[in-house]
DNA sequence: TTTATAAATTGACATATGTTAATAAATTAT
DNA sequence: ATAATTTATTAACATATGTCAATTTATAAA
């Protein structure tokens, strides 16, 4: 699929790019369109693309070894999302990159993105400085997992991220706070009731 | 405290550096000794500095609302640490940095830090790329949080940190784990008992 | 060494969340 | 619109982990 110029100022907003730098960037970015339910990664296989999100809702999900389905990410408009333990360290992929809203994303492979952060030294930094803020996120994650209880998670999540609320299933969320959905639905239930 | 050529070498060990390079990097980072038992950081704080350890022992603890600590990262010889909330997201603390044992420390501000970026190039995708690593190890601690037992993050845990476990006592991995005191001392009969 | 302090363990009981099974509500397909 | 399917809710009971209090063990100070 076609990419325009705007798409790509769009991707990296805030970024000051060049024209020959955004011809080189749509050479590098493909743009493909995924139906809802697709398995755009399958957990163990090698991961060598990471996936921007155009429209659509996407998440990444572990399965457990009873089975049962763990959220570690969901991705909007806006985000870039895959199985980091493959993309990152190499290793096969523990997670399944599924999309449960019809999305288009900008699809980049690994060594294109190096290639990327070569040619253009201020896209590197721009990228560094998303992954801090995303490391930081992460940061403040893991405390809260370790800190709260179901009911404040939850209250963080729909306060902090109420643009995938309204986009995901209960059964989603729950696996993303690390509850089951029966649990989800006392604490809505709670939280109606006051 | 004099920082030598061979100890720049060693903080960017796989990295190739000009001696103009070394002594830049020497200008930046101020070697400390600290403590065990001394607060480098306090929750609250505005945060401008990272700490790389040379020897000793950090760690970075949450206390939430009730009292209770919540580790977040240790850090020994090569780590680098701080609260990465406050660092890089430019808010307050949430987190306290502890001498856990008697450390001595690379100090760098964000500034400086930047700075290097801007002007060692290979530097920046050098720390870029351990990012990325940290941020799929980060990613890998939520699905753990998520998907399994504390045992089972216990037994993760020493196998994965011999040299941390080594170091630190057990009310403080019990915090790293989510869990208390007493249940870890649980956890660890039935292990002795098998 | 002996004493004081800190850390770890243990047991009885409490609680948040999980499990199972049934039902209701919402969404999608016919 | 109606039926089929998916999702969410509810209730009774189970379980992992927390809480509190006492005791033992390890470490540091005198």
């Amino acid at each position: 699929m076609h990419i325009e110029k705007s798409e790509v100022s769009e991707i990296f907003k805030g970024l000051e790019l060049k024209d020959h730098e955004i011809e080189f960037i749509k050479t590098v970015l493909h743009k493909k369109n995924y139906s809802k339910g697709a398995l755009i990664i399958k957990n163990g296989v090698q991961v060598d693309q990471t996936f921007g999100v155009k429209s659509g809702c996407l998440r990444t999900y572990h399965v457990d070894k009873v089975g049962k389905e763990h959220t570690l990410q969901f991705a909007i408009k806006g985000w870039w999302i895959t199985d980091y333990t493959s993309f990152f360290l190499k290793s096969k992929a523990i997670m399944n990159l599924e999309v449960i809203q019809d999305a288009v994303v900008y699809q980049l492979s690994f060594q294109d993105r190096e290639e990327l952060f070569k040619k253009i030294p201020t896209l590197e930094s721009f990228i560094r400085t998303r992954l801090e803020n995303s490391y930081a996120a992460f940061q403040k994650r893991v405390l809260g997992n370790l800190s709260k209880t179901a009911k404040e998670r939850y209250l963080d999540f729909i306060s902090t991220y109420p643009n995938i609320e309204k986009r995901v299933k209960n059964y989603h969320i729950a696996s993303y706070l690390g509850i089951t959905t029966e649990s989800l639905s006392r604490i809505r239930r709670e939280l109606t009731q006051i």
